[in-house]
DNA sequence: ATAATATAGGACTATATTAGTCCAATATAA
DNA sequence: TTATATTGGACTAATATAGTCCTATATTAT
């Protein structure tokens, strides 16, 4: 489906909630738990995660936590996928014992390449900050249709089978 | 992993081989599994869902098989995604019983919309022609590291995991 | 030192998705 | 009527994802 995990969705979440934090502030897991109303055992996973590969600082001990590694501005969205799901990857060649290699028709590892590369670059131009403070009209059509009775999903389906 | 499907990567495979036959001739399926070596009924499998989704065209009984429904320069890479995997799709809102609605925090949604927005527009320049008749460079380098023993491969790992 | 707090690392189960195969029905042409 | 070939769907097996839990380690305060 070429879809994004809920982990990714959830690690999404959860770097923008510390992207709001003020300063230099470290918030413990159970904090962002809380905050997102994501189970803590998935935050903490997620954390982890998101620490090893270092977009994410942590502390221990008393007043320990977490806060973002660097600047919203300087997270990419291609690292955020890189980190959650490892990167934009295709399948592996359905031919291990070297036919490919022979074979005229197998061109098609080229061309998802290139689409793997695109994605990269689209990916690339969307950072962290981007994904906080969305515009305006977003929320407010949301709050009506909330109001409503309609049950309106951000996520889901958004543009989905 | 954001990855695309070994069913995606044989479709294709399929398309590319189909865009490689002469004029309108029909290739009944047991034909498309000896050329890509796919196994028949995956290439059966994969051949229904190609013609229900209108990029291939079919007919039945002796003489019977499939050609392409459109020249390949009139086929995206967007449309092969949809047909074999779904649209590009983001996760299901993580709360269910519409608190999401309310949840200020809850503005990825609207974020990974825009990634899937940045992704579909890559997909969209992307056509089967330009899957086909892959640079020169590629093929030859290809042969020259075949013959030295090594096993390079086209779609594993190609960016990533 | 000791207790309390909090992350680090990894094992583990359950669930969902993907891949792959097969069968019975239908349509076409010789 | 027979041979050919697609159509539709059911089904199993393999793999990946989601989610939880346990033990170890580091830090701070008392």
């Amino acid at each position: 489906m070429l879809r994004i995990s809920k982990l990714t969705d959830y690690g999404t979440m959860i770097l923008v909630h510390l992207a709001s934090a003020k300063d230099k502030h470290l918030l413990p897991a159970s904090d962002v738990a809380e905050s997102t109303h994501l189970a803590l055992p998935t935050v903490q996973k997620l954390l982890k995660i998101l620490t090893k590969n270092g977009l994410v600082e942590s502390a221990r001990g008393t007043d320990g936590g977490y806060r973002l590694a660097r600047a919203p501005e300087q997270i990419t969205a291609a690292e955020i996928l890189d980190t959650l799901e490892g990167p934009v990857a295709i399948t592996e060649c359905s031919h291990d014992d070297g036919h490919c290699d022979l074979e005229p028709n197998c061109q098609v590892g080229n061309a998802w390449q290139k689409i793997s590369l695109a994605i990269r670059a689209a990916m690339n131009d969307i950072r962290l900050c981007d994904l906080q403070n969305p515009p305006m009209e977003f929320p407010l059509r949301h709050t009506i249709l909330s109001k409503s009775g309609h049950k309106p999903r951000l996520h889901k389906q958004a543009l989905g089978k």
